[in-house]
DNA sequence: TCAAAAGTGTTATCCTTACACCCATGT
DNA sequence: ACATGGGTGTAAGGATAACACTTTTGA
């Protein structure tokens, strides 16, 4: 009955740590220069932290010197060669993927690596100007031109993930667009992680910068994760300085989501939520008409400062 | 720079297998009469089972018979001291929970164990027929009364999860719910896991019945994201029988949600997503007018067929 | 005086909610 | 005939989407 039996393995723990700075999302890597980023990652010593999210912060604080605000497990990673490279042993990693914000200031401080904006890695998610040219002039062309066969749903899900369908308002399938790009082959993981594809190498398919291991599935699912929770909490202020504009708190949910937002409705929407509250201080240096600055409305209250902003599309 | 160096864990695949008898949401239990019941878990083993999900169908099928339809993970528990029990050593065991689903024929079928309601386990989880009294005869009361120093926000998340704010409709916060009860020390669990939880032995507080191990917070996990993922993803007729009529279907998804849906809207809603079609068949034994028999529209068309019922409550 | 960004009032539309009622069958 | 559950039309109310406009600053 009992499940010790098991066979040992090694468990790790592997961490988005996302921040904003202006309107750029970012998220900590690790390696520079040319090789490939890899996420930050680190052993699970149950006989040191007596939970995952306790060793998540202290090897963090460690590894890289950044002290984590909000932190939650995504999904647990445990295929079979996810951790292997090139000709490798395969070690067999099983990996907790952990999901953690935290603020602007920390993104300048942290050591032996540095923030970079995720829409480098997902490019195709970032539709704040609009749908991206690259979609409909390279995504779908190869999606639908694909070699290899594919299951009986896989028209449905290009249509579903990346047509022009009314789905589309999907900001939160990042990790469904992504895994599917991945089986058709157009990312470059795909080639690494599989020798045996006969993938024709006159196009290096190349869609966004490419990461170590899993990585960039782990990243497409913390992005996707953290816009689903904008909705319905509000983790957003958790990226936010203490004091901000209703314009860059604007901009800061349109960074995130990959959206643009209307202006009015954004402000009814964060009003009618009691959500935040006047300084009384104004900010000038916006190049316009000086903007009232608000610090985000914790104190309880009987205001449910729980919800988080359930944005319609623009 | 690996994750190698970490000391070898056992990693165990813990299951919540759901089915639908009629108007009873089922899930399958490990032993019979006086223990308190458990989830079916068992070891992974990386070197039989490419991945968890593979391992998963494995041992399911070999330790009770039943064969698996829908399948997704649900969370990596992995705080010390959740696989112990009374005096034990702590082995500690790692386990990646997943959320199965099953069709109604499987849950005769199982051996080893038997399917069970699980509002045994979550009475005040069901709100079909109005909010339960329980919770405000006894739960509130008790919350409210708790001994034991609560962090600032407690007040506020006993209002949010059990009071009568308009927050209510929360169906999926099944486990934040479980959690609060289990942190006020009100679920049997409490005080079975804290020896040095100087809790009133006066009164046993015993709301709903208990499980072994963690596995009545995994059931609470697999319930609110079974609920949550109703609204998005018509996973409800992964529970049905091939044919049904629209009123089973709207019994199933109140049984699931416990919550009571408004007729006209619950068919305004399944017509207007375009995800059943007509059989041509009658349902006779309904005791009054025969009801016309559906089918899942699972064919792709240009039909989404991919999304939810976006409920709203009575 | 003009550009640039902040901030607001108001309307059209759709979706949600809920009322009330009719239909087909078994006893 | 009537009880029982299946099945539908339609109107009230509220949330959403978008229009166009005014205000306040710096250059």
């Amino acid at each position: 009955m009992s499940a010790a039996s098991s066979p040992p393995l090694s468990i790790g723990l592997t961490v988005a740590i996302v921040a904003l700075v202006g309107e750029t999302p970012l998220f900590l890597a690790r390696g520079q220069g040319l090789a490939a980023p890899a996420l930050p990652y680190g052993p699970f010593d149950p006989l040191h932290h007596r939970t995952f999210e306790i060793g998540l912060r202290a090897f963090v604080a460690e590894q890289v010197g950044v002290t984590l605000g909000y932190a939650e497990q995504l999904y647990t990673f445990g295929d079979r060669g996810r951790h292997s490279r090139q000709g490798d042993a395969d070690p067999h990693v099983v990996s907790v993927g952990y999901l953690a914000l935290t603020r602007p200031e920390e993104a300048q401080a942290s050591v032996g690596g540095g923030f970079r904006p995720w829409y480098d890695f997902f490019p195709w998610e970032d539709w704040r100007s609009g749908r991206p040219a690259m979609i409909d002039s390279v995504i779908l062309p190869r999606l639908l031109a694909a070699p290899k066969p594919h299951g009986a749903r896989y028209i449905e899900r290009v249509q579903r993930l990346f047509g022009d369908g009314p789905d589309l308002a999907h900001d939160e399938a990042a990790l469904e667009r992504y895994e599917l790009l991945y089986e058709a082959g157009l990312v470059e993981e795909a080639a690494r992680d599989q020798r045996d594809n006969a993938m024709g190498d006159a196009q290096r398919p190349a869609l966004g910068r490419s990461m170590q291991f899993d990585h960039r599935r782990i990243l497409a699912t913390a992005i996707g994760r953290l816009r689903a929770k904008l909705k319905y909490r509000p983790v957003i202020f958790d990226l936010m300085p203490e004091a901000f504009t209703l314009t860059a708190l604007q901009r800061a949910v349109e960074a995130i989501s990959g959206r643009q937002l209307h202006k009015q409705n954004f402000r009814r929407l964060v009003f009618g939520a009691n959500i935040v509250e006047e300084t009384g201080r104004l900010e000038t240096s916006t190049g316009g008409r000086p903007a009232a600055l608000y610090r985000f409305r914790s104190q309880s209250g009987e205001a449910r400062a729980t919800s988080g902003l359930r944005v319609g599309w623009h």
